[in-house]
DNA sequence: CGTGCACCTGTCCCGAGGGACATGTCAAGA
DNA sequence: TCTTGACATGTCCCTCGGGACAGGTGCACG
């Protein structure tokens, strides 16, 4: 149950709409934390009701913008202290990669090669991201700062992947037993 | 829903029980692709009744293992080639490190410290698992060798992912503004 | 003036995942 | 003999995530 605290961190730095929170989480963290809108409206709904958001304004379309109350900031916050990590992980790619033996090498290697592609391309998205952060686009706040460490972490992860599908290519498809 | 041809790339090596794929599955995929046994068990029976698995014997304890069927080895093969590759991501500590900014200075610090740990061992656990497999205590056949490829893809992610936790140790919590 | 489009907010359903709980079985050791 | 514990298989329930579907609103452009 991430998702109530991610929109509540995201509110603790200004108020936003449903809409603005579903455009932020795919603009930013669509390949790392995806969130449908219908989630979004749902849970802000649930968060409303708990007092931990409120809402700021009605403007024109119906749009409601919510702020957080100091109970948002004061569950943010303890759930960034004192709520345990949760370190799963569900990567496909690597799943996948485990049954590459029952793949033609030439299939094989077309995978690899899109793989490479795929993630290498996501990594200088962030990189150019990161590029323009530290050249002062976006400004010099503490959020902005934040902000820059989780696409520092995209950056590397991606690359990491781009590498591994490259160096994956490298491997012999079925290594001989050594002679001792 | 990957964990049906995770079943049943698995059991493509060759006959298995559900507690034994529970197994494998915690073992060697646990922080890559985590399954619990009631899943497997559930879908297990479903394989069975598509007739892409069957059971092969019954041993002592009620024990079942199933044997991957011809139309088996099709369906993960149709995956591998035709299924288009899911990049779903979803990194509870990359969402987290979003607010960071709202953490106090050394709460941050403990966090990261933490992190860097967690990452390391599991990048060592790994990366040692590689040496054995390259010293040959796992044998040289195909499987292996993709398995090889999975686990160097486990040692760069949790190597980059602690990397990436001392990185941020570096970077001041609060930049200022820059003098032109 | 009209109409299309981007804006904005939702409902609904289904399948997947997490976790508590239940049950039966064989072997080893007190 | 009794009991503990690893082996082995399942049920049940609840929540979360994905995705289809729906409906109302203001603006820009022809």
């Amino acid at each position: 149950m991430s998702l109530r605290h991610g929109l509540l961190g995201i509110l603790a730095e200004g108020p936003a709409s449903g809409y603005d929170l579903a455009r932020r989480f795919t603009e930013v963290l669509g390949s790392i934390w995806p969130a449908q809108h219908p989630k979004i409206y749902a849970e802000l709904g649930k968060l409303a009701g708990e007092g931990l958001v409120e809402v700021e304004s009605e403007g024109p379309r119906r749009r409601k913008a919510y702020r957080i109350t100091d109970a948002g900031v004061a569950e943010v916050k303890r759930w960034l202290t004192d709520v345990e990590v949760d370190h799963t992980m569900r990567l496909q790619p690597m799943l996948r990669s485990l049954f590459f033996w029952l793949m033609e090498t030439d299939e094989l290697r077309r995978h690899l090669e899109a793989e490479a592609r795929y993630y290498r391309e996501l990594a200088d998205r962030y990189r150019d991201y990161a590029a323009r952060k530290d050249r002062g686009e976006f400004g010099y706040s503490v959020q902005t700062q934040s902000m820059r460490v989780t696409i520092e972490a995209a950056v590397r992860l991606y690359t990491s992947l781009a590498d591994w599908a490259d160096w994956a290519q490298t491997v012999p498809p079925a290594q001989p037993a050594p002679e001792q």
